[in-house]
DNA sequence: CGGTTATTTGACCGACTTCAACTGCAGTGG
DNA sequence: CCACTGCAGTTGAAGTCGGTCAAATAACCG
């Protein structure tokens, strides 16, 4: 069985940071219980929804986004195939975000309750969970001085290295090529942008060499001009690794 | 004995969250064995720090930042007195942001094997924990929000709306007058400004009658206007109330 | 095909930055 | 007491990055 299958990226994410026993293994794979597909641009969650349910991604591509008054959004993570979010039980009663499918997509939506039971018997899971929680928020800090002081060109490069980094660890490079089927509007949408400017930023990447980005996917061409440029150090994503290929 | 003193500042937070028994109250203050007192502007933890210690401010002013190659700042959160960062083990090793103090400040660096030994001991005190570390996490989220897709006049209204309003959850409101001696340059790194214009957002908000901002501190002199300017909703502070004070 | 939506391109505009000078204030030392 | 110093804040002018508006392709989809 192929580590890297969508409904176990998950189980192998959460291996990264504790072994787990079969018993174990198998009781997360109880959660995935009823996967939904949802069609790109479906809203998974909306604002204001209670926060009792978790979402687990297990195929395609989720935002988390919130958007002002007068339409401006702003995507404010990405959740790739095993990323689990809203799995703890919160301070806050409803949410404030929404979760959005980018792509077409399959998701688990899981009780908190049925998380909360999970954890009572295995504990050791909690802390896998948590680490899971501090790893997704040590990205969100990233993303605010990606958008905060990074130049649009520097932004975008940092955004890539890190999805595909990201992409890397679950599997989802084939070939070389990323499956990446965005709209600008949502890549800028990440970087603070105007889709406008976010073309011409995309484009003076392709004139430097270091993405080829189409319909059909995106490859990196020179990524140590790509980390370069956007001053990325995948330290954070460090855990994301496998133990077995870490030192 | 006055539940917005400093050292209990942090107790009253996790109560928000969940009623704690006697036991599990004096356990918490046990954890702050020996407050240490640092000048403004020092550094509390470095880029590279081991990971292995939580950091509880006590009293003042502490921000997590993140600083680029050639110089350029962005504080990525402001911890009031009470914030407990890092308490849980992390996935990462090392920490890939700096904790500085904005003012003199009193913070006690707490082992987390002390932390981890607390929780196995009462597992409630684990789900308080948690609900700080999302709550910290909801601010960041704004956060992106805050410097991704709002202007600069919106943001620092919208930053000071949050800001006052947690200074006030832990009772740092003084006679309408909330103690902020901060340069303008640490506004400007929240926000991703250049102290300039920052100087020059804030006169804007001065000349209309919202704020009133010196050496000596800030004063809310039109919150409405102010709310209103930074499209603030303080929904995802409401966990910060007290239990109480809440219907 | 035609209708719709995404990307691309150009021209112009505005928010914010940069550079530079100046003010005001606190501390320091003569 | 007053120069001297240093730093934060303020102000002005010029420049840049990125936004907005508008229109022309180009890709998708029934």
């Amino acid at each position: 069985m192929n580590a890297a299958a969508p409904s176990h990226a998950f189980l192998a994410k959460l291996t990264c940071h504790t072994d787990l026993s079969e018993a174990e293994r198998s009781a997360v794979m109880d959660l995935i219980s009823r996967p939904i597909s949802v069609p790109a641009g479906a809203v998974v969650a909306a604002v204001g929804d209670p926060l009792d349910v978790a979402t687990l991604t297990l195929q395609g591509l989720v935002a988390r986004t919130k958007v002002l008054a007068d339409g401006r959004r702003q995507i404010l993570a990405i959740l790739l195939p095993g990323d689990l979010v809203d799995g703890h039980a919160s301070p806050m009663p409803r949410r404030d975000d929404g979760l959005e499918a980018l792509e077409t997509s399959t998701v688990a939506i899981i009780p908190q309750s049925r998380i909360a039971a999970l954890v009572k018997a295995f504990p050791r899971l909690q802390d896998a969970l948590i680490k899971e929680t501090l790893l997704e928020t040590a990205i969100a800090r990233e993303w605010v001085l990606n958008v905060g002081r990074r130049t649009a060109l520097e932004g975008c490069a940092h955004l890539l290295c890190e999805l595909t980094q990201r992409m890397d660890a679950v599997g989802l490079k084939l070939d070389e090529r990323y499956p990446f089927k965005w709209r600008q509007q949502q890549l800028a949408d990440c970087l603070g942008l105007s889709s406008i400017h976010m073309n011409r930023v995309l484009q003076a990447l392709r004139k430097r060499g270091c993405i080829k980005l189409d319909r059909e996917g995106l490859e990196i061409l020179d990524r140590p001009q790509l980390c370069k440029i956007g001053g990325f150090d995948g330290a954070y994503l460090a855990a994301l690794a496998s133990p077995a290929a870490r030192p």
